[in-house]
DNA sequence: TGTACATCAGTGAACGCGCGTTCACTGATGTAC
DNA sequence: TGTACATCAGTGAACGCGCGTTCACTGATGTAC
């Protein structure tokens, strides 16, 4: 065990704003947002109990931060999926829904972080931030999608952002999260999602594929 | 004061069940589940702590009974509703969609209940059976908007309700919520979600208005 | 190159608090006769 | 109609626990000269 990096860190510790959060992701997984306190964090980072108040001035700003930084990760996997709308808009926007579904199923986590974990974004102005970046990738898919449309009758590609986000967080936390409380489906999630945006599009009046 | 009911209670409470169901629901209104706590409850009935464990068997077992509670009186507000269809399904069928969001509204506490508390309806049958019930609601509009539809390409009412659902719940839990939480939104949740619903229906190839 | 000093991240012990849970108990209620 | 007794809802005191927060402190790091 000697040699392992963990075991012979000194009196600093050198990353312990990031072990902190680190440790609280994991709490939230294992117990949900109230098993995430200051107190068990700090343990996990191997640290004194008061050790944290150096870098979070109470459990509600890590809990932010945390939930920012959940944020960008779902930010960078949408944008990822989003693919700059290859090979054509409605294809790459159905594929993004299947990544927010994905993300939701492989980040158990992050998404509670980010939806349930209760913190109000006004209070925390890095994670107004954060998810204000992750709706804008949504938001410009949209955008590129309703621009595929006829002139007019064309829909307002805020909407249509908005309804999307709806619809996936819908699914997504009724059906698709990992905890006891999944309703369960006939069918997987990804099916779901996927046959309802297929409807929903086609009621835009977009071109199907 | 003396004159009040509650003051001359004697030795038995004679309702201290649904008291501390009601104690219990004030409590995820004002602090959220995790406030809900057993002994804070009690307090709130005016009666020991060790009182509620003739009633529950834990915390777990209160929170379930709440959440049963709150799905009977949703079914309750939906059924109310959506009126027997009248004057035709489609109507009716926004319409209960508008008293879905209120209900999350008007009744935050209860919509936190039965989606949030994290409580595993397979280990609770009260609160598995009563959730049954109002998605039940929703599924027997679902099936009398289908059958308005011409038979061939008629699409399956459970997808329908599930679609519904999912819609409607991620526009109460991103947008319609009471807490800090709630992501702003430029128009009122009822018109997005009045909007979504009529692309969706118009793309099941529903009657319009 | 070395030394003195400022800065600051983390210590560890202590505190008050509220929670969940248990226990032997007691007072009220209902029922058998 | 009255009495004896069983039942059971609620008592109150106690326990161990983990949390959040504070405090004066100490050890490591960086920088000025």
């Amino acid at each position: 065990m000697s040699w392992s990096k963990n075991e012979s860190r000194g009196y600093h510790h050198g990353n312990l704003r990031e072990a902190l959060m680190a440790a609280a992701l994991e709490l939230i997984a294992e117990k949900g947002t109230a098993g995430a306190t200051f107190a068990e964090a700090a343990r996990r980072a191997g640290v004194s109990p008061a050790a944290p108040y150096r870098h979070f001035r109470d459990r509600d700003e890590l809990l932010a931060a945390v939930a920012a930084a959940s944020y960008e990760r779902f930010a960078d996997a949408l944008k990822l999926s989003w693919g700059e709308g290859r090979p054509n808009p409605v294809e790459a926007f159905e594929r993004m829904g299947r990544a927010y579904l994905d993300f939701a199923r492989a980040n158990p986590a992050d998404y509670i972080a980010m939806f349930e974990s209760g913190i109000a974004a006004e209070a925390h102005p890095v994670l107004d931030q954060a998810g204000q970046r992750a709706f804008g990738v949504l938001r410009e898919a949209a955008e590129a999608l309703v621009a595929t449309m006829p002139p007019q009758g064309r829909p307002p590609a805020l909407m249509v952002a908005l309804h999307t986000w709806a619809l996936a967080h819908g699914v997504a936390s009724l059906f698709a999260r990992a905890d006891g409380a999944r309703k369960r489906l006939p069918m997987p999630p990804e099916d779901l999602l996927e046959a309802a945006f297929l409807v929903y599009l086609k009621g835009l009046g977009a071109p199907s594929l």
